[in-house]
DNA sequence: CAGTATCCCAAGCGATACTG
DNA sequence: CAGTATCGCTTGGGATACTG
């Protein structure tokens, strides 16, 4: 079926997934982020776990400073001089279940025979944790089940009768 | 806290992220998705609603074909002469926790003041749509729950303490 | 309409060297 | 240890032109 042209109403730049693409779809961002999220705080450490060059790393960590998801702080362990760290701000947390749908994509697809690399559980229980959708009223959404997107309040596009994502 | 030099045992090549990351961290790869799942299956149509370079799409096109993410497939209307469009697979529905979690997160902290761009909408009964956490024993997982990342069978690293994500 | 081929050019990665 | 500055050099995007 051929989409009627309202959809070049939807600017890429008003889009919620183009705005957030261009944070973490810089290269290495993903994997700074992970690295993050994972513990790693300290300069040196993201750039040689990574093998990242070094003039990069901090250009990725001054834009995830900027965007708010990472601040950076000056600590001092007792007897040791100061140094620096980096830590996801609330905001970056917000980002930890985009790592984990594509965590769960990798999981399922891309992984070598054996199983997965790593298995992330809730600390309380041992759980393994899982990506769901849900609605508004409590409905599971299965990976089939039909969505629909329509314009919100900062929309700048006209409705169309497309469907699953915007 | 410094972590461990285990660390250094995790290569990027076997993490899930870091493999999900090498086919959607590609550049446009995140609005070419958007697109197809929001039902822009046609090459034209995708190179003018993305306004991205023909060549660069047609790349990309090939690379979500060779991931097994996307199907192109000849089709016809009724007196129409034969056409070609790319279709996610079901393995390519499997990448829209991803993006709706993209969404979420740019709804809420990349938005302009007046409000989301665009709703999504459970199909059968209108609920809005939510990208939620929780383990397998049914617990919620909110924003800030501690999560713990152990070895899993195809691992290539030691287990540390250290946590969130893997 | 649906791509592929070719070219040019800039962005930006990586390496290295240098400061607090 | 924690960065910034400089500098090639390559990768790869964009424009254009060309085929089924």
């Amino acid at each position: 079926m051929r989409l009627p042209t309202p959809w070049r109403e939807l600017e890429s730049g008003v889009c919620s997934i183009a705005r957030t693409a261009e944070l973490i779809g810089q290269p290495w961002m993903l994997l700074v982020l992970r690295d993050l999220f994972n513990g790693v705080r300290r300069f040196d450490d993201l750039a040689e776990h990574l093998s990242i060059a070094r003039n990069v790393l901090s250009r990725r960590l001054a834009a995830l400073v900027e965007a708010g998801v990472v601040q950076r702080t000056d600590y001092r362990e007792p007897g040791q001089r100061a140094r620096q760290e980096y830590r996801l701000t609330p905001a970056g947390w917000d980002l930890r279940p985009v790592l984990l749908a594509m965590m769960a994509y990798g999981d399922r697809h891309l992984t070598d025979p054996d199983g997965p690399p790593t298995l992330v559980d809730h600390a309380g229980c041992g759980g393994a944790v899982r990506v769901a959708l849900e609605c508004e009223y409590g409905h599971r959404i299965e990976p089939d089940t039909r969505l629909t997107g329509t314009p919100g309040p900062g929309a700048r596009w006209r409705s169309t009768s497309s469907t699953a994502t915007g």
